[in-house]
DNA sequence: TTGAAAAATTAACAGTGTTAAGTAATTTTA
DNA sequence: TAAAATTACTTAACACTGTTAATTTTTCAA
């Protein structure tokens, strides 16, 4: 049946047209101007179409939240090679908090909208993979380090939530404008970027 | 001028008016319902009315905004007694955590929309008053334990960020459904408060 | 070529924040 | 007290939003 093959094809060509053009809103003009008619004005087809394709805008809005957390893996890269897992650790966080200040958009959609989340809880396969995968990584981490005797114990799990609300807390205040009115703006990410350090220089295990 | 006074009383009265079905709707209904038109027809009166004592939705939800602050401050009351610094720190992310866990609504408003802010910043009085003092107890509270040796030093600013970092991160990612995917839901407040005690006793000055 | 299935469209619903223009009420001035 | 000016408020509309039902167009198999 070479013929539903091709139609299946040219479904999913559509299918990627449309998250392309979505991403290119959402690059160039920012989460607010991701709307249905755009999109469908970019692909040239009418609005409706884009409903044959997924099932709501967060279906979208799901898809690109992958795409951000396809970025992050990237940046994440250069954690390879580091052998100290305190140092991987404060890596990481770095790389967390640069990611999300570069990034506020995609940030946005990965860690604060509900939008991607809700799309999630309506899936078959409804697994936070990406999340997942990143949590276990850190944990791993911490765990590595703790074993090790370089890091103040306690659960695993709650210090690997504990360590990711440090930065995504500072993350998501700073680009949500909360240190604003707080710290002269120039000073922001020098700030948050002292706090990691504290955090990781206080987690150790000094003597 | 008895007259330019009453009037000047009954517009107060009008945005109080508008503020209180503000609320009303949001508390009751949440952000999402909070809409001009809904407004106005509680306080009947027509939707533009709404803009000759606000100049837009923002405004009003910098007040709700304010409201919020207050309700925290409340809540607060109960750290006056405590001598130890460190176990007010503790005291301090307890009650945080709860008001945000508590009151998502709120806090959203408080700490995670940009729509407040942006009125703020729109401002002839343009400071975080309600940010500014909660940050200043907080650095004095952290400023008191590092004098008195139970704390590991830093630079206060920002381990003051870092703290507030980390209890915001905690609720912000719980009420924006991060955690649901990756613990299940009835470890959650556990777990946060788990983060919090691991924070704190890394952080104090352990032999 | 006909008929069924699939794909795409038109038109509409039910809302949103916001503004320009016009009306009604009130107060001030002549 | 009547006219003018100011203030308060409303009507109507603009320019959007996500989404759905009904309809048309296209595609493909018998």
């Amino acid at each position: 049946m070479g013929i539903t093959e091709r139609k299946e094809k040219q479904k999913l060509e559509i299918r990627k047209m449309i998250l392309d053009a979505s991403m290119k809103l959402f690059i160039e003009e920012g989460y607010d101007h991701v709307t249905i008619r755009k999109i469908a004005d970019i692909i040239e087809y009418s609005p409706t179409t884009v409903y044959l394709y997924f099932k709501d805008k967060d279906e979208i809005f799901y898809h690109l939240h992958e795409q951000g957390f396809a970025r992050l893996t990237e940046l994440n890269q250069n954690l390879a090679g580091i052998e100290n897992p305190m140092l991987r650790l404060y890596k990481m966080g770095e790389n967390y908090l640069e990611f999300g200040l570069k990034n506020p958009e995609y940030y946005d959609i990965m860690f604060i909208q509900h939008g991607p989340m809700k799309a999630l809880m309506e899936r078959e396969e409804c697994d936070w993979t990406y999340g997942d995968t990143a949590l276990s990584v850190l944990k791993a981490t911490i765990d590595e380090a703790m074993q090790k005797g370089m890091m103040y114990k306690g659960n695993v799990e709650a210090v690997a939530m504990g360590v990711w609300g440090l930065v995504h807390g500072l993350v998501s205040l700073a680009i949500r404008d909360r240190f604003d009115k707080l710290v002269p703006a120039e000073q922001i990410p020098g700030m948050i970027e002292q706090a990691l350090n504290w955090l990781v220089s206080a987690a150790g295990n000094r003597v």
